[in-house]
DNA sequence: ACATTAATTATGT
DNA sequence: ACATAATTAATGT
């Protein structure tokens, strides 16, 4: 259901190197989304052709904590999670970004070397760009400097809450606070809910909320018994959002 | 109040 | 059949 439009997968090869799509993107792909909604027609087609299309199987990272930043991308399709690696070794999920949004903006913030690995969390379909491009993009198209920095102000804010809620609240707080935030940003509606829309695990959560799986674990049953959730291997729908807030707010 | 350990069961390929 | 995910109980800090 997701991306076949774009790329033909057949491949028996190596999972980790996904290969360049040479069908000719279509303007559609870009012109409705923020960084590029004020552009004109020729100016989308223009930044397409310089961009690399590339398509990544759930888990495959698309750029790793530390390494030289030189590309910057944008997500067609798909989930990608951003980890951060404690001094311990443990992960830490930084944020999920649904498609439509750029990522690996690291030059937008005066950084050489991204600060985070994202890593997909559902296959995704990611456009890319060198990011010797970066300057001349913010320079050339109108809106795309303001819209970027909009996101990297919204994406620090939420980095920030996060980090206020796991000094102040307890985990179940957390949890219904992580929850809450997933299926604002990547919910879809279902019959009976709203349905988290890529693969997560108790594991994601846990980091998600600094917890353990187990703790996870435990809280999403009781939370089924009361009907507040539903959930399946790697799937989560919220019946009761409203509960949750109430929840997260004790 | 929550983590850790470990044993058990379910689920997807 | 096998690996991975989820649940559950017991024990520890």
């Amino acid at each position: 259901m997701r991306g076949t439009a774009i790329c033909g997968t057949n491949s028996n090869m190596d999972t980790a190197a996904a290969r360049t799509v040479f069908p000719r993107l279509d303007e559609s792909l870009l012109s409705h989304l923020p960084p590029f909604s004020k552009l004109d027609r020729q100016q989308v087609r223009a930044i397409l052709d310089l961009a690399v299309s590339r398509r990544y199987d759930a888990g495959a990272s698309v750029f790793e904590e530390g390494s030289p930043a030189d590309r910057f991308y944008m997500l067609l399709d798909g989930y990608v999670r951003v980890v951060r690696i404690t001094p311990t070794g443990e992960q830490v999920t930084a944020l999920h970004i649904p498609a439509g949004q750029l990522l690996g903006i690291a030059k937008a913030i005066g950084k050489e070397a991204y600060p985070a690995t994202a890593i997909a969390a559902a296959e995704s379909i990611v456009l890319s760009w060198p990011m010797g491009l970066w300057d001349k993009f913010v320079a050339d198209y109108d809106g795309f400097a303001t819209e970027t920095y909009k996101t990297i102000g919204n994406r620090l804010g939420e980095v920030n809450t996060r980090v206020v809620e796991m000094a102040t609240q307890q985990v179940e707080q957390r949890v219904a606070n992580a929850l809450l935030r997933l299926i604002s940003q990547t919910g879809r509606k279902v019959s009976n809910g709203i349905e988290i829309d890529f693969p997560i695990t108790r594991q994601d959560l846990s980091e998600l909320t600094a917890t353990t799986l187990h703790t996870v674990s435990r809280v999403l049953s009781a939370w089924e018994k009361q009907g507040l959730v539903q959930s399946k291997r790697k799937r989560i729908t919220v019946c009761d959002p409203h509960a949750l807030v109430v929840l997260s707010q004790v």
